[in-house]
DNA sequence: TTTGGTGACTTTTTT
DNA sequence: AGTCACCAAA
C-alpha cells in the first residue's frame, strides 16, 4: 500500500508533509555538492521546541549543520507533547554526545512568565514526573509572590454546572482586572472544547471559538434553505429558522408530508403548488420561499447562492450587522466562515449543492473541521476568551487560564492498546517490547500535556472538575494532587443562569391506539429526535449509504427470498443464484471494488445457509404485545416448527457483526417480552451473519423487568412529546436530518393510528 | 468479599 | 466502547 500511495504521489507531482523533511534530507544526503552549498549559504540555525523534532529532523540538521556548526537548539523534554507523531525526547538527550558531538547544554533557572505561586506549583508537578532524560530544574520566578494562590474548584453536578462554574470564575477574574482576552481555558479534547464553548456562548460570555462551524444554528439555517433545492421531500420545512416568517407551523407539516411523499415530486414543487388546507402563517411562509429561492436550484453556484441568500434575499447579514452584540458578532463570524469556506471549494459544473452539502457531511465524520473552528486573525482584537486545545496552547502564554474537566480518566487518559505497537526490539535506546514503551511513551506524554497547559498561566491558574454527579462521586484526577502545598482547593456552588431548556417537549395529540415497530423503538433509544423526525413527521430521507452498507442491503434481500422458499439447506442450489441475480442488477457490480464486495455478499449469504440445519421453517411473521398503552410490534424473520409443526425457534437476522452492546437495549429485549406473552417456550435467537454468530435471547426476571421498565417509560415519552437529540460527530454527519436538526416549530402535530 | 447489573461520562492530540 | 462508581445479590 505504503508502495502505491508514493508512486501516486510521483505521478501526481505532489508532496505530503513527510516527504518535505525526507526528500530533501535525501537529496542532501546523496548529493555532498548542494549539501555543501546549501550549508556554506547558512549563518547559523536556530531550532525551537527540539523536544518535538523525530529523527529524520535530526538527519536534515546534520546535513544543514554539519558537526553542529553555529547551531543552536532550545527544548524542554517536559513539554513533548507530540509523541504520538513521531517526535522523541531520545533527541534530545543524545543532542550533544551523539548527534551533534562537541556540543554543549546549559539549563534555565529563572523564568519570566508566571508569578511564583505558578511556577511553584508546576515545579512541584514537574518534580514527580518521571521522563527520560530529564535533569531536575529549579526554577524561579522573577516576578515574585502575587498573593494568588493556584486554585482547584470542585463543582457538584453534571457538566453544565461546571460550565456554571467556569462562567462563574471567568467573570471573577474578569472583575478582578483581567480582559476576556487575556483569559484562556485549555481543554485536552476538541468535542469538549465545543460543548463548553457553546455553554459559555449562551451564558453570555464572550468566546473566540466557534464549536463544530456545521452544528451552529444560524449555519444550519442557511444550508437548510440550500437542502431544499434538492430535497423533493423537503425536509428542513420542519425546522424553525431565526428569520421571521419563514418556519412551516408543526400543524401543516403533515399536509406537506402527505403531498411529498411519493416518488414523483421534484424538488421545490410545493412552492408552485402548495399543499391544500395550509393555515395562513404557513401560506405566507410558502409564499416568502418562493422569492427566497427563486431561480435557484441544485446545479446553482453554493457560494452565489448563500451570498444572495444572505445579503439579498433576507436581512440575516443585515439583522446581525445591526445587533452589535457579542452573540450577533460570533454569529456573523461563523456565516463569514461558512461563505469563505465554501467560496474555497473546487468549482463544479453541475450538482453543485448536493456535492457541497455531501463534502460537509464527510468533513465532519473525519473531523476535518477544526480549522474552521477557530476565529479568523482578523477578528483577534476583539475582546473574547481564547479557547483551545492544549496541544494548541503550546508556546502562548495567558495572564488567566482555566483547566476544566480534571477528573480521574480524563487526563491523564488511560492509554489505548496500540493497533499496530511498535515491533520489539525496533525502538533504538530502549530495551521494553512495543507495547510497554508505547505504554509508558502514553502516560509521559500525559503529564507532558498538562505541564504544558499549567505553564501557559502568567498571573492566576484556575483547575476544575467535577465532583458529585447525579448518584456518584468523581474523583479527581491524580495530577491534581501533585501541584504542592500552595494549592487552595474550593467547593464551589456555581451561580444558576436560567438557561432555556435544551429540548423543550413537543406538543402532541395521538389518535387512535399507538404502534410502534421494534425498529422504530431501537431508533428512538439511539437519537429520539430522529425517531420523531422518521417516524411520527414521516419525513423521508434515507442515511446517506455507502457501498458497504448497500451491499448488507442485498444480502438482506437474498435471505428474504431465501426464507420465502421454505427451505434452506447447504445443498440447495439457490443461494448462489439468488446473489448472482441481486448482484448484477445493482449498481454496485460496476465499481472498480466489485468483487471484493461480491465475495463478502456470498461468504454472509453462505453463513446465513449454514447457520440453519435444513429443518422445515415457516417464513416471517409478526409478534404483537401491548404495553403502556402502545402496541409493540415484532417482526420475527422466521421461525422453526418441530414435527407436529409447533413453533420451536424464532429468528431474527442481522447481516452485521455483533456488538458488545448488541444485548444490552430496551428494544432488542422487546422480543423477549413478546415471546413470553404470545408463544411461551418458544426460543429466540437473533443472527449475525457478519460474525457467522447466533445469540439467544435470555435474561433473568430482574434484568428484563428493568428492560420492560425502559421501554414503558420510552413509550410514555413519545407519547408526551420528548423528543431530545443525541448529538454526536459520528453518527450526526450520516443522519437524512443532519443540515435541518435543531428547534422544532411551534405549534401541535396530529399524530393518526389507523 | 465478590459479582453482575446499571447509569453516567468521555470517545485525543496535528504540521 | 470502555471506565468509573454505586448498589444489591450471591
Amino acid at each position: 500500500m505504503y508502495e502505491s500511495y508514493n508512486d501516486l504521489k510521483r505521478s501526481l507531482d505532489c508532496v505530503d508533509f513527510g516527504d518535505l523533511v525526507a526528500l530533501p534530507t535525501h537529496l542532501l544526503e546523496t548529493r555532498p555538492e548542494i549539501a555543501r552549498a546549501v550549508a556554506a549559504d547558512i549563518g547559523h540555525i536556530l531550532v525551537d521546541e527540539y523536544q518535538d523534532v523525530n529523527r529524520a529532523s535530526v538527519g536534515l540538521l546534520q546535513q544543514l549543520s554539519p558537526g553542529g556548526r553555529n547551531l543552536w537548539c532550545v527544548g524542554d523534554v517536559r513539554q513533548s507533547i507530540y509523541r504520538f507523531r513521531g517526535a522523541s525526547s531520545f533527541n534530545l538527550s543524545r543532542f550533544e554526545t551523539q548527534d551533534f558531538k562537541g556540543g554543549s547544554r546549559d539549563q534555565l533557572d529563572v523564568n519570566y512568565r508566571s508569578v511564583g505561586e505558578i511556577v511553584d506549583s508546576y515545579q512541584a508537578f514537574a518534580a514527580g514526573m518521571q521522563i527520560e532524560g530529564a535533569t531536575p530544574v529549579a526554577l524561579k520566578s522573577n516576578r515574585g509572590t502575587s498573593g494568588n494562590p493556584v486554585e482547584f474548584r470542585s463543582v457538584d453536578g453534571d457538566t453544565e454546572r461546571e460550565i456554571d462554574a467556569l462562567a462563574d470564575g471567568i467573570l471573577e477574574m474578569r472583575n478582578a482586572g483581567h480582559a476576556f482576552r487575556d483569559q484562556a481555558l485549555l481543554c485536552s479534547g476538541n468535542d469538549r472544547l465545543a460543548k463548553i464553548g457553546a455553554g459559555l456562548e449562551a451564558r453570555g460570555i464572550p468566546v473566540l471559538y466557534l464549536g463544530s462551524l456545521f452544528e451552529r444554528p444560524e449555519v444550519k439555517d442557511l444550508l437548510a434553505w440550500i437542502s431544499l433545492l434538492i430535497d423533493r421531500r423537503a425536509m428542513a420545512l420542519a425546522r424553525e429558522f431565526a428569520t421571521p416568517g419563514l418556519t412551516i407551523p408543526l400543524g401543516d407539516l403533515g399536509r406537506f408530508n402527505e403531498a411529498l411523499n411519493n416518488d414523483t415530486a421534484r424538488p421545490l414543487d410545493w412552492i408552485k403548488h402548495p399543499p391544500a388546507g395550509l393555515s395562513e402563517p404557513a401560506a405566507a411562509a410558502v409564499a416568502a420561499y418562493s422569492s427566497l429561492l427563486a431561480g435557484f436550484d441544485g446545479n446553482s453556484p453554493p457560494w452565489d447562492t448563500l451570498a444572495q441568500l444572505l445579503l439579498d434575499r433576507s436581512r440575516v447579514a443585515a439583522q446581525i450587522a445591526g445587533a452589535g452584540n457579542m452573540q450577533a458578532r460570533a454569529k456573523g463570524i461563523a456565516l463569514w466562515q461558512l461563505i469563505n469556506f465554501v467560496r474555497a471549494q473546487p468549482a463544479g459544473r453541475s450538482g453543485a449543492i448536493p456535492a457541497l452539502l455531501e463534502r460537509i457531511r464527510r468533513l465532519v465524520r473525519l473531523s476535518d473541521d477544526r480549522d474552521l473552528r477557530h476565529i479568523p486573525q482578523a477578528a483577534g482584537a476583539i475582546d473574547a476568551m481564547r479557547l483551545m486545545t492544549m496541544h494548541a496552547s503550546k508556546g502562548l502564554e495567558f495572564r488567566v487560564v482555566h483547566i476544566p474537566g480534571m477528573a480521574k480518566g480524563t487526563l491523564p487518559r488511560n492509554a489505548a492498546a496500540p493497533a499496530c505497537p511498535p515491533p520489539d526490539g525496533m525502538i533504538e535506546g530502549s530495551d521494553l517490547d512495543g507495547e510497554s514503551f508505547a505504554e509508558r511513551e502514553h502516560m509521559q506524554e500525559q503529564q507532558c500535556l498538562f505541564y504544558v497547559a499549567l505553564s501557559r498561566a502568567r498571573d492566576r491558574l484556575l483547575v476544575y472538575a467535577p465532583g458529585r454527579t447525579k448518584k456518584s462521586e468523581r474523583q479527581p484526577s491524580p495530577f491534581v494532587a501533585r501541584l504542592g502545598f500552595g494549592l487552595s482547593r474550593l467547593y464551589v456552588t456555581p451561580s444558576s443562569f436560567n438557561l432555556p431548556p435544551d429540548n423543550p417537549s413537543i406538543a402532541m395529540i395521538y389518535r387512535g391506539q399507538p404502534l410502534f415497530r421494534q425498529s422504530e423503538l431501537a431508533l428512538y433509544e439511539r437519537c429520539a429526535r430522529r425517531f420523531f423526525y422518521t417516524h411520527i413527521l414521516k419525513l423521508g430521507g434515507r442515511r446517506t449509504t455507502t457501498a458497504y452498507e448497500d451491499m448488507h442491503e442485498i444480502v438482506r434481500q437474498a435471505v428474504r427470498e431465501l426464507i420465502a422458499t421454505g427451505t434452506i439447506a447447504a445443498e440447495a442450489a439457490g443461494p448462489d443464484e439468488i446473489v448472482e441475480r441481486l448482484w448484477s442488477a445493482s449498481p454496485l457490480a460496476a465499481l472498480p471494488a466489485a468483487p471484493a464486495y461480491r465475495r463478502l455478499a456470498g461468504e454472509l449469504v453462505r453463513h446465513f445457509v449454514a447457520m440453519n440445519d435444513g429443518k422445515p421453517i415457516v417464513p416471517a411473521h409478526r409478534l404483537s404485545f401491548t404495553l403502556a398503552g402502545a402496541t409493540i410490534e415484532i417482526e420475527i424473520d422466521y421461525a422453526q416448527t418441530d414435527a407436529a409443526g409447533e413453533l420451536r425457534e424464532l429468528r431474527q437476522v442481522q447481516t452485521g457483526h455483533r456488538r458488545t452492546t448488541a444485548m444490552e437495549g430496551a428494544a432488542v429485549m422487546a422480543t423477549l417480552l413478546a415471546v413470553n406473552d404470545q408463544a411461551p417456550g418458544c426460543g429466540a435467537e437473533i443472527l449475525f451473519l457478519s460474525d457467522a454468530a447466533r445469540e439467544r435471547l435470555s435474561l433473568k426476571d430482574g434484568p428484563l423487568d428493568t428492560r420492560r421498565r425502559k421501554l414503558e417509560a420510552n413509550i410514555a415519552a413519545i407519547l408526551s412529546g420528548q423528543f431530545p437529540t443525541k448529538t454526536s460527530p459520528r453518527s450526526c454527519p450520516k443522519c437524512p436530518a443532519f443540515f435541518m436538526c435543531g428547534t422544532v416549530p411551534g405549534g401541535t402535530f396530529e399524530k393518526n393510528f389507523a
